[in-house]
DNA sequence: CGCGGCTTTGATGTTCATCAAGTAAAGTGG
DNA sequence: CCACTTTACTTGATGAACATCAAAGCCGCG
């Protein structure tokens, strides 16, 4: 379930800065009284589709996978949340229900901070308000592009899009651990596991990646893009 | 290019409780001052991808498409604007540029109320700032879960989706005039034109739909959710 | 050790894009 | 208004892309 820790306080947050820097001191002491911070193991379920969505969840650490299901046997993903990112930001203000899962794929840190206060802050300091109105723009605009991106491409392209994404936009690295299964990504790009598999073998035959398990190293990264392209 | 008119005083305007109930007198009259009010005819481009924001987008009347050119010779749609819909919401603010094209696919009247009215509105009514973040995000919740919908969907099951969509959600009526060619919904929905036509023409083959043209009548809705679901 | 989940490879059939060709509809200029 | 051009629509045939089915190897874990 993830266990509440009691380390931090907002004021000397890593990440004050990037996303409270319109508040001042007494605003952020507000804040700091309405959240809590959480840790949650790889594969732990933050929370399921339908709960109840009382506050906005902010990522510190880790990485959590937004997902869905869609049948008895079958589940999607929509997207991968990276730290500094807000998760339900959206549905926050439009739903009174969750419409995703949460689940940890890496061990994560979250911060909760409830909806009240966050509509407190927002009502009371307008700055507060266009700075979380632009993040919740970027956040969706981001997932909707990557959607957007991925509806035209054959497979091949979307797995060259999807190894490029983990090692551009998450670990910063040609070289990462793949926090999913081969399943999983099977169901965040809309395809069978068995292709992800057959394509990611054609990649490592062709000599374009390593696959040493879940740990993908990308050789040649340019040929890769090409393919995301074309495909 | 679309012809300004100036017969409404937002005062006036029929919507206005539907989206600026937070607005009092003065804030309305200010919102007043700095909004324009167009109309376009069908198949006029209201803007090209990549030209400056400067303006909220309110659609009052008409259908907007938001499409996007993916090569020399292709193109792709994001979604169909309905009117009470606002446009480029979300990027007015992440984005200095309009990420899509907007073109009147049905003779069209819509609001430009400028950025900067929408800012510093924001800024000192909390009410406001509320109101316009909760319509950001059904505006991008509708269209995420849209394209989340019909990613797993096969072509049948989409062609079905969008049928349904048009008559339950556009114009709340199983007949209606598709306002879009069968290539451009073949450009919605992530297929070929010759299959929108092939599987059309089985529905009607199977007594599902009835079509003259443009004109299209759903018989039997019930049949058409359940390939939409099953598909 | 054996069980269950994840991974891998192969064979097969379905779904779909593509190519080709023809018809209808809609706009254009004389 | 009619010949002409263009654009949208339609149908069929073919092959490529992909899902599905089947079976086996691998690996961690009780």
């Amino acid at each position: 379930m993830g266990t509440q820790v009691n380390l931090s306080d907002c004021n000397i947050c890593n990440f004050k800065s990037l996303f409270f820097e319109s508040l001042q001191q007494d605003g952020l002491a507000k804040l700091n009284s309405c959240k809590a911070q959480f840790e949650f193991k790889k594969g732990d379920i933050i929370c399921n589709e339908g709960d109840t969505i009382g506050s906005i969840i902010f990522l510190n650490r880790g990485l959590i996978k937004l997902h869905k299901k869609v049948s008895e046997t079958e589940s999607q993903i929509l997207s991968i949340a990276r730290p500094m990112n807000f998760i339900g930001l959206l549905s926050v203000f439009s739903k009174e229900k969750f419409e995703y899962s949460l689940t940890a794929i890496e061990d994560s840190s979250v911060c909760y901070i409830s909806r009240e206060c966050i509509i407190n802050e927002i009502s009371t300091n307008g700055k507060f308000a266009i700075d979380i109105i632009t993040k919740i723009s970027k956040a969706s605009d981001e997932v909707l592009e990557q959607k957007f991106a991925l509806s035209k491409k054959r497979l091949r392209g979307r797995i060259a899009h999807i190894l490029l994404d983990f090692a551009e936009n998450i670990y910063n690295n040609y070289e990462f651990d793949l926090p999913v299964s081969r399943s999983e990504i099977s169901e965040l790009i809309d395809m069978r596991t068995e292709n992800v598999i057959r394509i990611m073998s054609e990649f490592r035959t062709d000599g374009i990646i390593r696959i040493n398990g879940h740990n993908i190293e990308i050789l040649k990264p340019a040929i890769l893009r090409k393919i995301s392209k074309s495909g």
